[in-house]
DNA sequence: TAATTAATGCAATTTTGTTGCATTAATGAT
DNA sequence: ATCATTAATGCAACAAAATTGCATTAATTA
């Protein structure tokens, strides 16, 4: 990708542009998955541990990327349509993990979400929805 | 609630009957909420980290417990329905995160999964619902 | 280009998750 | 009820992940 999409999203989001929040938006788009701290550790090993910990966390803050519900006790993070804002985020797509391999990545089909009661005076906000099951890669027979 | 309950529950499971399990057990079920490691901590100070961590995870193991997904990077655990078993789980019902608190808690209302295309080959085995969004207790604005 | 303000790297700390091993306690059979 | 067996516990230690303070460097605005 041309490196002006990147910055449009920066500048969009009111981010300074550098280097690292450059390479760290490219490493998502390019990966197309949910991605953890460690697994930007791994990957952008230019940079310190606590720039990419600050990188992500200004990212969710402004709405770039969204954090995803895991039960592994490891927070993971994804990036966020076009459509998203600080204020306004629409992330009403199915999360897919892995129950081999762990990956966790989104399905980019919008669902209807299910019909629920919350008790009196909740209020609902967003939903995450996570599939659990077994990826293609993973699949010992598939059809 | 009566000991004897807590007991059937652990005989249920096939585990051992010790205070820290009972002690947990009746925690949970008193909380009626998602517990982290670190509740179980702060309010079981009896007991060594680790062997709250042991109980939660044969908690797990033999389905009396089972794992809530976070967004937060910390597990969360929630008591199972009398209908779980180690094989077989049934927790179509939604986890309610409150954007304010943090609180996680069950809702206690099966629902009627959405309906979502996944990509070829792959397979669903569970579905985890999270409706975040601020709760009674947090509610700025009460109807 | 200078002044301002935010991002970065490093060091250090805190929190959470995990394992090994000796000791203690719970269970089932006698 | 007691003993043998097997599992649970506590302690120490470690590993991994999250977080903060501060001096330095870089990006933006005027």
């Amino acid at each position: 990708m041309e490196a002006t999409k990147r910055q449009e999203i920066l500048k969009k989001h009111s981010l300074r542009i550098t280097d690292c929040r450059l390479d760290v938006l490219e490493f998502f788009i390019n990966q197309k998955r949910a991605l953890s701290q460690k697994d930007l550790e791994d990957t952008l090993t230019d940079y310190d541990r606590v720039t990419l910990y600050r990188t992500l966390h200004s990212f969710i803050d402004s709405g770039v990327l969204h954090k995803i519900p895991n039960d592994n006790g490891i927070a993971s993070y994804g990036i966020c349509f076009d459509t998203c804002s600080p204020d306004s985020h629409q992330h009403d797509h199915v999360h897919f993990k892995c129950t081999t391999c762990g990956q966790l990545e989104c399905i980019e089909e919008h669902i209807q979400l299910p019909a629920f009661k919350l008790p009196k005076d909740y209020r609902a906000q967003s939903v995450d929805i996570i599939v659990n099951g077994i990826c293609q890669k993973c699949d010992p027979a598939p059809n």
